[in-house]
RNA sequence: GCGAGAUUAGCUCAGUGGUAGAGCACUUGCUUCACACGCAAGGGGUCGCAGGUUCGAAACCUGCAUCUCGCACCA
């Protein structure tokens, strides 16, 4: 047995053990262990930006899947947690090129031009990617370094490309030009989902046009967006509003822009049954280019499509010149002014509407006409299929509903971006010629796509391409990690990703694995802080966890968070959490430096005809706490097992059966010389460290370090085999409740557990009677106990230690309490603090009075029920006999109480 | 507009039909020989509102209010 420190330090352990765990190769799958008996367990890690930093969200779910893997080591199953990056598109290329234009080395990425910029890109990923994952080293996360991956290794962009030319092949992916997300910011298309819905401020402006046809008639439009009316093609009306319909088919003059001749400005008056005649004032501008519903009204109708935007989101020459070149926002104020100039415009009054903006670049979007390649989803039943069956299992099961909702009004994915970082599109031109391939075509003249694939066209592919798919039958049959860890067990991520990555691994999953991709999916809630307010750079509400591991400890910051995160819901994070969680851990290396402190190479076996009742009942604790913790295993309840885990070793094994031991245990380095009562503590060592064992093992997943550091220096591991724990408590095994043997063995039952707890409760009592009776903590008093059965010696004891008392006599039968003399009572018997003179008897009393008022109210309430000839005729038997107890009870500490208080 | 979730102690949350709970915070007393990152005791809640079902409702049902999050979206 190793010496261990008076506080617990956790920088030099964490190092340390980390170390240790991963030369000895601790994390490392090995397919080839995998059998009948040692199953399979793997889990793929949500890829983080290559170029990200670690948070608080990262801490969560990191911990979650470290939980989860540590646990299926000790269950004896073989583990693959594999890491890895995402190259991140978007915002990789951006963090590289603002890098680059700070150090003054480019204005521009044309500057560069595509392939230079791409090696930058690589050049910099190579020195600074990947921080992450060192990051999660320091939190103990258990992966298997030997297998990162990253999605654009070599092999893995041979599996996205593979995977478009298949679906290509398969008539799934095809080329058009559509109406498309644009982002003006970052100058590509993106998907719907990675637009988000935003409301806006802004004005309604009212303007009035002018019917050709009937010079003096005007037509009032009400738009948000004036700087597109030099685009308009048309207005429209709803074909059943009787305001307009004489108007259908004549024409009116647009407002914009006032430098082209009022002749040429000339635009049709169409009837669509889209015009919503209850909004605004029933008249619709058509603006084909610039909205998506105004372009499907524009082919319906065959109108021409005029383009005032430029990609960066500048008004192109044909918006007029006095808006050619502004910015859209700016042209919108413009343009409204030249029409209150020209008197076209009506009123404009504030209003509030939803715009879809850019997740990522946070400006709003454009609805852009462009050639775009889309993708029609495969597997798409298959996929709807595994979830609304149960055959994958959702946690929170609600987001399963979420998810069906999406795959039912699944819609084709745009999945080229306008970027230059990423995985090149394999499709190649010449002239009209097209070809998709991996490789270009032979002959000369052949140009490659210039755009880049979505970055979620290669995560989709994250469960099976990090395991060295090929989408060869042949290959891919005799690869021993698919073979054994695909389908992969758990999957741990945010909600906010259900559709972007979720949704669409498992559309992958079964269109090229032929199964679902993991069975479950363990969706976390949003860190946000102690206000419930998302935790933001801008809002420096966002502490970097590498400060809290160095302040608090790994193992601190992972107790915490776990312990604040119930499934399925938000975590309110707050500092005091970590240090709760730091407390803890204090606490843990405490109780064993306490049996430390004792000594006593004793090793033995529990022997059970020397176990006490105090022994039993912590045994019986320990047994449902391992029941508790194992059930909360199972339903990915984990912060149900911290507040077991809590509850049990602080709140009896430290509170009540560490004090209620220290009679028998006897002064640390003063063992006691009579047989009898070496014999009692070298047992109740023995309980202690059966406990204690169990309970490092219980704490493992949660807390790694501090639990393998104080493995070893209780010297736990010896007499383990090595792969069983007597290497590393990572493989030692997680504990079983006990069976109905075990229970008989250690005369486990619940009447000793309540005889246990009886008698613990009465010790609360007494303490209370001190604290009443303004007693401070720290004098001994003398106590006198009637007990209402015989007590042992040893039982005495142990209620005089607990209760801190001067003496603990046994009352003579005929002995009367003085008047006045502060009682408590309850199965165990009755304690009486006689302490004439000292006591306040007139406080006393008030309190006795105070406590009599209670009883007797419950009293009142159980003898109301009982009165009640509906409850006893029809409330099950073991619920009335439970009530005609309760009223038993309650009217003996009524007498008790009389009975001193006179 | 559609859907989901939430509403219990000052705060964060457990509690799915039978005596309202935990942690933190708070008050008080303790340098009791493992731990002041500790020990002990205590105060504090008409369980969002209104109905209903039931012998009995924080829990089940209906409505309402407030908040959060998805999805859709009308210029």
């Amino acid at each position: 047995m190793t010496e261990i420190s008076k506080a617990y330090e956790p920088q030099s352990v964490e190092t340390k053990w980390y170390d240790f765990w991963v030369e000895q190769g601790c994390f490392t799958a090995d397919p080839a262990r995998v059998s009948a008996s040692r199953p399979a367990y793997s889990i793929v890690i949500p890829p983080p930006n290559v170029t990200g930093v670690l948070t608080l969200g990262h801490v969560l779910n990191n911990t979650i899947q470290d939980i989860l893997a540590r646990k299926a080591r000790m269950d004896g199953k073989e583990v693959l947690w594999l890491p890895g990056t995402d190259h991140a598109g978007i915002a990789t290329q951006n963090v590289v090129e603002k890098t680059l234009k700070k150090a003054g080395e480019i204005k521009h990425r044309d500057d560069l031009g595509r392939e230079a910029l791409v090696a930058r890109i690589w050049e910099w990923k190579e020195k600074y990617g990947g921080i992450i994952l060192k990051q999660l080293r320091a939190l103990g996360a258990s992966c298997d370094w030997t297998r990162t991956r990253f999605t654009m290794d070599p092999e893995y962009s041979r599996c996205v490309q593979g995977v478009f030319v298949d679906l290509y092949k398969k008539g799934l992916i095809y080329r058009g030009k559509r109406m498309v997300n644009w982002c003006p910011a970052s100058l590509t298309a993106l998907s719907d989902e990675e637009v988000t819905m935003k409301e806006q401020r802004g004005f309604m402006y009212h303007f009035r046009v002018e019917v050709v046809e009937h010079p003096g008639t005007f037509l009032t439009i009400a738009t948000t967006r004036p700087e597109t009316i030099p685009a308009d093609t048309a207005v429209a009306v709803n074909p059943k509003d009787p305001r307009y319909q004489h108007l259908i088919g004549k024409h009116v003059y647009k407002a914009l822009p006032l430098d082209v001749p009022k002749e040429q400005r000339v635009i049709p008056i169409i009837a669509d049954d889209h015009v919503d005649f209850e909004f605004g004032t029933g008249v619709l501008k058509v603006t084909p280019a610039h909205d998506k519903a105004d372009f499907e009204i524009g082919l319906r109708h065959k109108l021409p499509v005029i383009d005032v935007l430029t990609p960066d989101g500048k008004m192109t020459a044909e918006a007029g010149a006095e808006l050619a070149g502004l910015d859209r926002f700016a042209a919108r104020k413009k343009s409204a002014e030249l029409m209150e100039a020209a008197g076209s415009l009506e009123k404009a009054e504030p209003y509030v509407n939803n715009v879809g903006f850019s997740e990522r670049a946070d400006v709003p979007i454009e609805p852009r006409l462009s050639e775009q390649w889309f993708l029609k989803y495969p597997s798409v039943e298959a996929s709807k299929a595994c979830v609304a069956d149960g055959s994958m299992r959702f946690f929170p099961d609600r987001w399963a509903k979420v998810y069906d909702h999406w795959m039912t009004g699944i819609q084709d994915w745009c999945i080229s971006r306008q970027l230059w970082w990423g995985h090149r599109i394999p499709v190649w031109y010449r002239g009209d010629e097209i070809h998709c391939g991996l490789d270009a075509p032979a002959g000369d003249g052949w140009t490659q796509d210039s755009d880049v694939l979505d970055t979620w066209f290669s995560s989709w592919l994250w469960p099976f391409a990090t395991m060295g798919w090929t989408d060869n039958k042949t290959t891919d049959a005799a690869n021993a990690t698919l073979k054994a860890f695909y389908p992969t067990t758990d999957l741990v991520t945010g909600p906010d990703i259900i559709f972007f990555w979720v949704a669409r691994m498992i559309m992958a999953g079964y269109e090229y694995m032929g199964d679902l991709p993991f069975k479950n999916v363990y969706f976390t809630g949003i860190i946000r802080d102690k206000q419930g307010r998302k935790m933001s750079k801008s809002l420096g509400n966002s502490p970097d966890p590498l400060d809290l591991i160095a302040k608090y400890g790994a193992d601190a910051l992972r107790f915490g968070v776990m312990r604040a995160a119930p499934l399925g819901q938000d975590v309110l994070f707050d500092e005091t959490a970590v240090e709760l969680g730091r407390n803890f851990c204090n606490k843990l290396w405490n109780a064993c430096r306490f049996r430390q402190m004792h000594g006593g190479e004793t090793e033995q076996e529990v022997n059970p005809a020397l176990l006490t009742t105090d022994d039993r009942w912590i045994l019986g604790r320990l047994d449902l706490a391992i029941r508790e913790v194992t059930q909360a295993f199972a339903e990915y309840k984990f912060s149900d097992a911290t507040a077991t885990l809590y509850r049990f070793f602080w709140g009896e094994y430290c509170d009540w059966y560490v004090e209620a031991s220290k009679p028998v245990l006897g002064m640390p380095g003063e063992p006691p010389t009579d047989p009898a009562k070496v014999a009692q503590r070298n047992n109740k060592l023995a309980v202690i460290d059966f406990v204690l064992g169990h309970t490092l093992r219980l704490f493992h997943p949660f807390l790694p370090f501090i639990t393998e550091e104080l493995w070893h220096g209780m010297a736990f591991n010896t007499d383990l085999p090595a792969d069983r724990g007597g290497k590393t408590l990572l493989y030692a095994s997680w504990p079983k409740a006990f069976d109905d043997d075990e229970r008989a063995y250690f005369r486990v039952d619940p009447v000793i557990e309540a005889s246990a707890q009886a008698r613990f409760d009465l010790v609360t009592l007494g303490r209370n009677l001190r604290a009443q009776s303004n007693i401070p903590s720290n004098k001994r008093v003398p106590f006198v106990i009637r007990p209402a059965a015989p007590l042992p010696q040893e039982e005495l004891d142990i209620l005089k230690g607990l209760l801190n008392a001067e003496a603990l006599t046994l009352a003579a039968t005929d002995w009367q309490a003085p008047k006045g003399t502060p009682v408590a009572a309850n199965a165990v018997g009755e304690l009486f603090l006689p302490l004439a003179g000292l006591v306040d008897v007139e406080a006393e009393r008030a309190r006795q009075e105070k406590e009599l008022a209670k009883v007797r109210s419950e009293i009142q309430k159980v003898q109301d029920k009982l009165a009640n000839p509906a409850f006893t005729q029809k409330v099950p038997a073991s619920v009335l006999a439970e009530h005609q107890q309760r009223l038993i009870d309650w009217q003996a500490k009524e007498k008790q109480i009389l009975s001193t208080l006179h």
